[in-house]
RNA sequence: UGGGGGAUCGUUCAAUGGUAGGACACAUGGUUUUGGUCCAUGGGAUUGGGGUUCGACUCCCUAUCCCCCAGCCA
């Protein structure tokens, strides 16, 4: 297989490092989700980049829980993490690593700081810390306490540790200067005390490590090379650079690149979990949400979401990918891997005047055009018939290939029927239309040139299973639901259509759940999957997307 | 405002001093037992102004615009 996946600045970094024999010629990246949320199509993007560098450099890339923050992670998303990630299709069982499991080597590292007079316990409350931290343009000012004997921190800082202050009480400050332009700079916390059951260490610790702190100690202990991260952390690299060179341990390069953005979503964990707690939509897995899991539910495949995060590359512009490419991705990839099946959606009778009363027949369908060797199947076929309503105009326009009075369509896999008549209620609807059959198209073809340019799919009412479609539109009904110049609050610009729940649609009878496939295009109307709450008393659909239309009605 | 980044077709990524190219989107044809797929064609961009150079998206100067940072979040 060749390898024309695209190049980026990140591979250009790598390659010179490589070339310079820098880190001992090896690749070891990592992919560092904090567990306090579900994974979504941006994490994606990092976790095609980072596990993509570890195999292209015949590397290793470890999956790495950030869970320094008590307050905010769990278990649930642990484990939602590790799911998704394997199901992308990496494997990571020997790779799951926990900074938790370094909080003793990160305090053996504060007590060196603290030693060699570069870290200070701080009494000041996080208001004033916050005031004397100065501004954008204005200077901070040294705590008072930033000169404590070397020794009095240690004590202090083992006090902290033990547990003997309330929360907020004191922090362990890196001393570095307050006057830096560099915000980050300013004495930065690396300690602070939360009294918490931490989801793995329990009550072990009531001091948890800052970010800044423990990050690049997290990749140093790991021995990461190359250690990616998101474009605003572009001004804490000198902190990481400092902590590391200070401790003078390995000391791994962090490279910056933009983070992905779609439109017509949201893509932070905040708002996401917003939309979640306030019951916008059905958890962080509903079909209509951005996360890894929702897309599952809704019928994308792994490939489909690597496909999409090859293709909008990688590079340092902040940027928003249309919503449509990723749809061109599943498209793309559930053409050749969906079962083609009938379904219809909204069905009207159609009713075979000159087709046998008592007997059905079974036809055959291929079950994928795209690839022969998914074989054939059989679908019954009888006198009455569900077709879409859409499939059906009594006046139509010129350009309408599908049924009207006087037509001859193809139906799929079956005959050649004309339109004769139609069946309208007291109020003048359409409720049944009748036809006639060539008993010389079966399969669908004759061999007398005959042009039929329609054809419509359908599916037999006596042998019909009824099953619940949902089909999906987008959460949002602007492009930017953020854009806070715009939209007061993107739950305002929430789509109130988002989910269109049809029942009694008919299906054909092989899509019970027995014989169990994962991707389904419902012929003519798009890619479809299993509910995950379906099952074989109820089916369920998820609409994965529409088919391409190219057709405008007039 | 101090600091850190960034600006190329509608969107996105490339071009590393040498023909501005690809993908998606859009448009128009062709093929078709899915108005799908597939195939072909087309329109469409270097933020502005100076400079260096035989030659500039690329180097220099200047202006403008956009993003990030003042959590004991990550």
């Amino acid at each position: 297989m060749e390898n024309n996946k695209p190049n980026h600045f990140i591979h250009d970094i790598i390659d010179a490092d490589l070339k310079a024999k820098k880190y001992a010629s090896k690749v070891h990246t990592r992919f560092p989700p904090e567990p306090n949320g579900y994974l979504h199509i941006g994490h994606a993007k990092s976790i095609c980049l980072n596990f993509g560098i570890a195999d292209k450099y015949k590397g290793t890339c470890n999956l790495r829980f950030d869970d320094t923050n008590p307050l905010k992670e769990s278990d649930e998303y642990v484990q939602s993490i590790i799911a998704d990630v394997e199901w992308l299709g990496y494997d990571i069982k020997n790779n799951i690593l926990y900074a938790s499991d370094y909080f003793d080597i990160f305090y053996e590292h504060a007590i060196t700081l603290i030693k060699a007079g570069k870290a200070y316990v701080d009494d000041q409350s996080a208001e004033l810390i916050k005031s004397t931290r100065g501004s954008l343009s204005a200077p901070g000012i040294n705590s008072p306490f930033r000169d404590r004997a070397i020794e009095e921190n240690l004590t202090l800082f083992k006090n902290m540790k033990s547990g003997q202050y309330a929360n907020g009480e004191k922090v362990l400050r890196a001393k570095i200067d307050m006057s830096s332009p560099n915000l980050n700079m300013r004495d930065p916390i690396m300690y602070r005390i939360i009294h918490a059951n931490h989801h793995r260490t329990g009550d072990k610790w009531c001091i948890y490590p800052m970010y800044d702190w423990a990050h690049g100690l997290e990749d140093s202990i790991e021995g990461i090379t190359h250690s990616i991260c998101t474009l605003e952390f572009e001004d804490h690299r000198p902190l990481y650079d400092w902590y590391l060179s200070q401790l003078k341990v390995h000391h791994p390069q962090q490279i910056e690149f933009a983070r992905l953005d779609l439109d017509y979503t949201v893509m932070s964990k905040r708002k996401l979990k917003e939309l979640v707690d306030n019951k916008h939509v059905d958890g962080w897995s509903d079909p209509r949400m951005p996360t890894i899991s929702g897309l599952r539910n809704r019928g994308y495949s792994p490939d489909a979401i690597k496909m999409f995060c090859e293709k909008i590359g990688v590079a340092k512009r902040n940027n928003i990918i249309e919503y449509a490419l990723l749809e061109y991705c599943v498209r793309e990839d559930l053409n050749k891997k969906a079962m083609r099946v009938m379904a219809v959606l909204d069905p009207i009778k159609l009713i075979i005047d000159n087709y046998p009363d008592d007997t059905s027949e079974d036809l055959i369908a291929d079950n994928n055009p795209e690839n022969e060797n998914d074989g054939t199947r059989l679908i019954p076929f009888s006198k009455e018939l569900w077709i879409e309503k859409s499939d059906f105009m009594e006046d139509a326009p010129k350009k309408y290939f599908r049924l009207s009075p006087g037509k001859e369509v193809r139906l799929k896999h079956a005959y050649y029927v004309t339109c004769t008549k139609v069946v309208k209620d007291d109020t003048g609807r359409v409720i049944a239309i009748h036809c006639n059959y060539d008993p010389n198209s079966k399969g669908g073809w004759t061999d007398d040139g005959r042009k039929v340019r329609g054809t419509l799919h359908w599916v037999s009412v006596k042998h019909a299973v009824n099953a619940e479609v949902r089909l999906y539109d987008r959460l949002f009904t602007v492009d930017k639901p953020l854009d806070t110049k715009k939209h007061n609050n993107f739950i305002d610009t929430i789509n109130p259509n988002s989910l269109h729940i049809i029942q009694n649609c008919k299906v054909e009878p092989s899509l019970n759940m027995i014989d169990f496939k994962q991707y389904y295009q419902f012929l003519r109307t798009g890619y479809f999957c299993f509910d995950s709450q379906s099952n074989a008393e109820k089916l369920i659909f998820n609409r994965t997307s529409t088919l391409r239309d190219s057709w405008k009605n007039p």
